[in-house]
DNA sequence: GCCTGTTCCTAACATATGTTAGTCCGAACG
DNA sequence: CGTTCGGACTAACATATGTTAGGAACAGGC
């Protein structure tokens, strides 16, 4: 592996824009500068949406995948006349990175609030599949978290009522945004409405909405006006049944 | 990509008996004969496990992976006293070539009636990084098959109540079990107790019994005696909103 | 400034599901 | 042949959640 020192990383992260929240808190330091330049040199283009739009759309045959720079994005089946969120992504997150192997999406993928995304050409990741095991192995890797991701869901949709979900998806977003420093101290920006809450939970706007009142009165955590506040990040984690490991963080959690 | 003829792969594919079902159904052919002797030369020995038992652990750190060969097996996930199916495996399937990248389980695997299984060192899975991108694209793809799946259980478990939750794991692995040549005209053999059905469904295992009794009434399938019987495949797929578009099939897919 | 649409919020009622507490049945085993 | 055990099954009751039907607050456009 690399040795590197805090300092520099921080500075030669500040050279690479577009990609420089990929895996950042997670095993970033796998890559080394050079690997790092490839990545960022994978990108080569990228898109603004101020309004909320469907960036990809299901079944559609991609060439290219999709990096998350800044924003919100959500992975969203359609079924019964209903949307359902599978996914949400933060900086840093490929959104569709999947579908340089399985190329035909099984999802759409839609922006919340202002986005900006950047597309890798599939063309430049077989080249990087063919000479760049390690930078391969960590795209590979950034996918298997998705998964990891999808299977805590799965637990939590499983086991848990409205309010430990809720309390499972704001604990889960704290970390992650921590991850890539964009959460702050007692809480993070979040451009959910309490209808894309519902339908991430897998429940209704309106019990939603007694979710968010009941967790508010009971003094664990303030959802309003996209803005999270936590006030108790302990009974959050314990109303959630977070436990961050699934996120493969390195070094200590911010919850535990 | 390669050319291959029908005849000539089932021969071929009789040469492989430990990884033949992998990606069997899906896009198999994308390997060639090589390849696959690559694959079947990764599997460097076999287990049998004739009585249910935790074959990994949660937060093991393992140096192989492993693939099913006979068999059922599930990905449990163990929170509040409680067994959370997050996944089920079909022969052909590695059960946990996540930890390849990731190293550390998420969760536990536990097998479910007889099961034998294959292990392949990561050290071998590394070399077929460095030296065949197109078997490690076929690697990424077999895992991002299960991200795809774990989606839809997402789906599932946002939308469907009990009875459709049921219907779709029916559906699901009545299709899965087609691809690898496991299933009848009609049905196909289930080892699951309606606790583990529960489990898999996110419902207790009085209200599963309730569930597999409504279906069975209804005319749709019977489940019983480690046996299913479908009996209105239509209707089942209805209730279940089983579209079976995300298990990227190759050709004409059994249910629609 | 007013209109218009969206989000937030509430109430009343119907229903799906969980919980507790069991009985019944067949397979495995002595 | 009886015992034992896990799984299948049922009933009665409590509760979480969905549904329908709105009102209140707020932002953006004209």
């Amino acid at each position: 592996m690399v040795d590197r020192i805090g300092a520099a990383q921080t500075m030669t992260d500040d050279a690479y824009p577009l990609t420089r929240r990929f895996l950042q808190g997670r095993s970033r330091d796998a890559l080394d500068a050079r690997e790092r330049g490839v990545l960022e040199g994978l990108i080569q283009s990228v898109e603004r949406f101020t309004e909320p739009v469907t960036i990809l759309e299901r079944g559609a045959v991609l060439d290219q995948s999709t990096i998350l720079i800044e924003g919100t994005v959500a992975r969203v089946i359609h079924e019964g006349g209903r949307r359902h969120i599978v996914a949400l992504h933060v900086p840093g997150d490929f959104v569709d990175l999947h579908a340089f192997a399985l190329k035909r999406l099984d999802h759409d993928v839609v922006s919340i609030g202002t986005v900006q995304v950047g597309y890798a050409p599939h063309a430049a990741i077989d080249e990087v599949l063919k000479s760049e095991p390690n930078l391969a192995r960590m795209l590979w890797y950034s996918t298997l978290l998705d998964a990891a991701m999808h299977r805590e869901w799965i637990m939590k949709l499983e086991h848990l009522s409205a309010d430990g979900r809720l309390a499972h998806l704001i604990a889960e977003l704290w970390q992650r945004l921590s991850f890539v420093d964009l959460a702050g101290e007692s809480g993070f920006a979040l451009p959910l409405t309490q209808q894309e809450l519902a339908d991430a939970c897998g429940t209704t706007s309106i019990h939603m909405n007694r979710t968010v009142r009941k967790l508010r009165e009971a003094g664990v955590v303030d959802i309003s006006r996209g803005q999270v506040t936590v006030i108790d990040r302990e009974e959050l984690a314990r109303i959630g049944a977070f436990d961050p490991a699934y996120l493969y963080g390195q070094g200590p959690l911010k919850l535990t």
